[in-house]
DNA sequence: CAGTGAATCACCCCAAAAGGGTGATTTTTT
DNA sequence: AAAAAATCACCCTTTTGGGGTGATTCACTG
C-alpha cells in the first residue's frame, strides 16, 4: 500500500514557497504538510510535521541550506532532502550532496518532473536536472592526456593515499629505490617537488 | 539546424544488438551507422563510420568496454560514449565514467528513454538511471556520525592532500604541536597509527 | 633497426618529518 | 558544573623525503 507522501518546503520567496505548495497539494498521492521560510523557522515545529521529503531552496536567510541539510538530517534521520534552486555552482552541489541531500533539481525543472523526483526520492532513488548530472558525471572524469605513464599514475595514487616510498615498494613488489626513482620522475613532469604538491596537481589535472 | 545523430552500437548480444539497431533506425533523427559484436572488431572500422555516439555494453568478447572507453575516445574524440548494460557494481560504474563514458544507463531503461538519452547525451548532458544516480550520489555523502571533531576531520583532510604537520599547522595558523595534538587524537579514535592507515579508514568511513 | 619512453635498481648526501610518551591550559559546548 | 574540543610544551628515536647522478633492460614506434 502507497501512503501519501508528506512534504515540507522551505524556501524564502513567498511566491514561488505557494507556487510549489499548491502544484504538489493538487497532485494526488502527495501532501504539503507545512511549508516555511527558512530553516530557523522550519527548526523548532518541523519535528511533529514529519515529513518525508523536505524541498530545500539553497538561498536561504540566517542558516544557508547546504549547513540546514545536516541539520534537518539530525531532527529527522529517515527523511529525504531534495534541493530545489537556481544555483548551479559545482562547490554547491557537491557540499549539498555531501551534507546528505538526495537529490538536486534546478529551478527550471518542469513541475511533472518535480513531482516525479519527489517521488523517486522517496523510493530510494537519487534525481538530478540533466545540467547537475552533467557536471556530476565530469567530476568523476579523469584527464585522457596525462604525462604520466600507468606506473606513476599508480604510484601518485599510492602517495595520494598517503604511502611511504617503502610502503609502495611493497604493495608493488619493487625496489625502494625504484619507487624513488618513478617518484623523482613525477615531480620533474608535473613541475613540483613535494607529495603536497604533487597531490594538488594531480587533483587540479584529474590525474588521479 | 539539428543533423541526423550518428550512432554505432557494440554490444555481442545479436537480438539485443538488432533490437536497438531497429529501435533507433526508426526514430526520426536517429540513425544507426553502423554496429559490432566486439570492440576489436570495432576499432578497424569505427573511424570512417564517424558516429556521434557509441552505444556500449560492458561485457564484451576480447576488450572490455571499461578499457574499449579510452581507446573510442582515442580514435574519436567529439565521441560521446554511452553505457548500455544490466551491470550495476560500484567499481565498473565509476571505472566506467572515470575512463570518459558520458553517462550510464542500464538495459531495463524504457526505449524512449534510451532515446531520450541519446539526444542528451549528444547535448553534452549526463544521463544516468535512476538507480545508477542513487549510487553515484550516495558516494558523495559523507558519514554524518563521524567521531571525529571538525578540526579533526579538517586536519585529516589535509593529510589526505599529503600535508606535513608543519604546512597545516602554517595553513591553520596553529602551532606544530597543536597539529601533532590533532592527529595523535586522530590515530586514538580511528584506531590507527600511520597517516596511510588514517587516510585508508577515512576513506573507508567516508569521514573526508 | 635505431631510438625513445618506460620500468627497473644503485649509492651519495642531509634535513625534515613522523610517531610515541606525558603532560598542561584554555575555550566552547552541553 | 562537567565534558569535549582546541590549544601548546618538551622528552625521545627511527623513518622518510628530496636532490644529485648514474646504469640496465624491455617494449614499442618510426
Amino acid at each position: 500500500m502507497n501512503r501519501t507522501i508528506k512534504i515540507t518546503i522551505i524556501e524564502d520567496d513567498e511566491t514561488i514557497r505557494n507556487g510549489y505548495a499548491y502544484l504538489i497539494g493538487a497532485t494526488e498521492g502527495y501532501e504539503v504538510v507545512s511549508s516555511y521560510s527558512s530553516y530557523d523557522e522550519a527548526a523548532k515545529k518541523i519535528i511533529t510535521d514529519r515529513p518525508d521529503v523536505v524541498l530545500l531552496d539553497i538561498e536561504l536567510p540566517g542558516t544557508n541550506g547546504v549547513d540546514a541539510i545536516p541539520k534537518l538530517k539530525k531532527l529527522l534521520p529517515q527523511c529525504y532532502v531534495l534541493i530545489l534552486t537556481v544555483y548551479e555552482s559545482e562547490k554547491l552541489i557537491f557540499n549539498a550532496l555531501a551534507n546528505g541531500a538526495s537529490g538536486y533539481l534546478t529551478k527550471n525543472t518542469p513541475s511533472a518532473k518535480i513531482i516525479e523526483s519527489i517521488k523517486e526520492v522517496k523510493d530510494g532513488g537519487g534525481p538530478m536536472s540533466i545540467n547537475i548530472a552533467k557536471l556530476v558525471i565530469r567530476s568523476f572524469q579523469k584527464n585522457q592526456e596525462s604525462p604520466l605513464s600507468r606506473r606513476e599514475t599508480q604510484i601518485l595514487e599510492l602517495i595520494g593515499d598517503g604511502k611511504s616510498r617503502s610502503q609502495i615498494a611493497k604493495e608493488l613488489f619493487i625496489d625502494l629505490e625504484t619507487v624513488r626513482s618513478h617518484i623523482k620522475n613525477i615531480y620533474v613532469k608535473l613541475d613540483v617537488n613535494s607529495r603536497a604538491d604533487a597531490i594538488k596537481m594531480a587533483k587540479q589535472n584529474k590525474l588521479i
